[in-house]
DNA sequence: ACGAACGATGAAGAGTTGCTGAAGATCCTG
DNA sequence: CAGGATCTTCAGCAACTCTTCATCGTTCGT
């Protein structure tokens, strides 16, 4: 493998970056590495300063350091995500740490353990400024004007996964948790040849010892009530040596 | 309120994970907090498996162990960018594993070290899960929009490795598993001529012990049912002294 | 052109797979 | 706690598939 070469850019970089951290000697470290990277460059050594260059220099991300003294990081960070939608890359000292900070919904996209290698640090925020930049502000509580889930599908059969109800030929057919979360399952990718383990797992979770076969029982117990048979399989059909499919042929 | 609710047991979820991990402990641990965390969690032991479980049920989240046996994660990740966009975490034994794949340009979400602590993990996929880059995934039906997997093309013949159906000039051909299993091994590797060996391997495993030309049999049963003879090889083609190749050449 | 190696083919027994009914175990409801 | 619904296991049966084996035709080297 050759070099990677992370944008050479010139100039007005194409990204700004804000490093924050009260340890003057390792911000400038990495700063010098996003400079690197073809960054144009900000720093600051406190929560206050940061929320300052931020408002003024409006950077695409934000590396920010959780222990700075007085304001830390996770105020700074609720702070920033009141007038800015940057990538934050949260810098903490000890693993344990990041879960806690993830419950709180501090709202970093990353989260760098110390100690980590420069370049580690760097190539994440690269990751970061490939994505598409996130639109708007990601209220976890928008769901209100929700679009209505439409059915699924199958000729005459018609399974409403949020009711959990199903009909054939506009009548309700009234299928056990069990069974309808089989049908569910192999109708959510239609087509697609559902060995019995795959399925066993995705209805009865991973965890799961017994015989495979208990899915042929739930098949045919399905079948009957959508009024199916071995020979005429129209909605559940049998894909032999290896498990069940839905839909047409 | 109180409790956190993990959903009714198991059941299709709203999102589903897959752990790929030679070890079977940890990837059963990872699954389990997955699963505590409303997933529907699929587990493989290794890169193929994975491959075809990913292609059957199109996960969301890819939790994906750097080093497997045979076919490494590097490899798996790679493959897996062809035919699906989900996010994919990749773990790794030693830190400074990470910046190198982050250069290789592996195209993983993120990097999780080990050790780590299942709740840090299970916290990142969580982060990963509120991005967002897949508008829809929230809704537990219409998968509408989950990626194609394109199907084989040689001529007239067309293998639907998803859902195991092969079809010549629009028409339905029925084979067996075995028969299929040949068939796509063939046609996965186009122009590439395998003893019977290699085949034996690619569709029996290693363990397996017989006559090498238990192969013909099946490879003539498949030519019968694509029309084929051995005068005219349109797709399984006879290479003499070696074995058998697919396409033209 | 001849013999040896190789691949193609047909047939048949052994083995596997899926379907089904029934019965026991378990869960839930009233 | 009783009664019913549901889940799971089990065993028999029928159909299908795999594998082996013997034979025949073709190709290749000499």
């Amino acid at each position: 493998m050759g070099s990677v070469t992370p944008m050479t850019a010139a100039g007005p970089a194409a990204h700004r970056a804000l490093v924050v951290d009260d340890e003057e000697p390792l911000a400038r470290l990495v700063a010098g590495y996003l400079q690197r990277d073809g960054f144009e460059v900000h720093v600051a050594f406190n929560g206050l300063e940061a929320l300052e260059k931020a408002r003024t220099v409006d950077p695409d991300v934000v590396v920010l350091d959780l222990g700075l003294p007085g304001m830390d990081g996770v105020e700074v960070c609720r702070e920033l995500r009141t007038f800015s939608d940057c990538y934050v890359v949260m810098l903490t000292a000890r693993a344990e740490e990041v879960d806690t900070l993830i419950g709180l919904a501090v709202g970093a996209d990353d989260y760098v353990t110390k100690p980590f290698s420069p370049r580690e640090l760097t190539a994440r925020v690269g990751v970061l400024m490939r994505r598409p930049r996130r639109p708007a502000a990601s209220t976890p509580a928008s769901d209100a004007g929700a679009p209505p889930v439409p059915p699924l599908v199958f000729g005459s059969l018609s399974i409403d996964t949020v009711a959990r109800e199903v009909s054939v030929d506009g009548t309700l057919v009234a299928l056990t948790r069990t069974e309808f979360d089989v049908l569910t399952a192999l109708a959510n990718r239609p087509h697609v040849a559902f060995s019995r383990h795959t399925l066993i797992e995705a209805v009865w979770g991973d965890h799961w010892v017994g015989d495979e076969h208990l899915v042929d029982v739930h098949v045919l117990h399905v079948r009957r009530k959508l009024g199916d048979t071995a020979e005429e399989q129209r909605f559940v059909r049998t894909v032999r040596g290896v498990g069940y499919r839905m839909g047409q042929g």
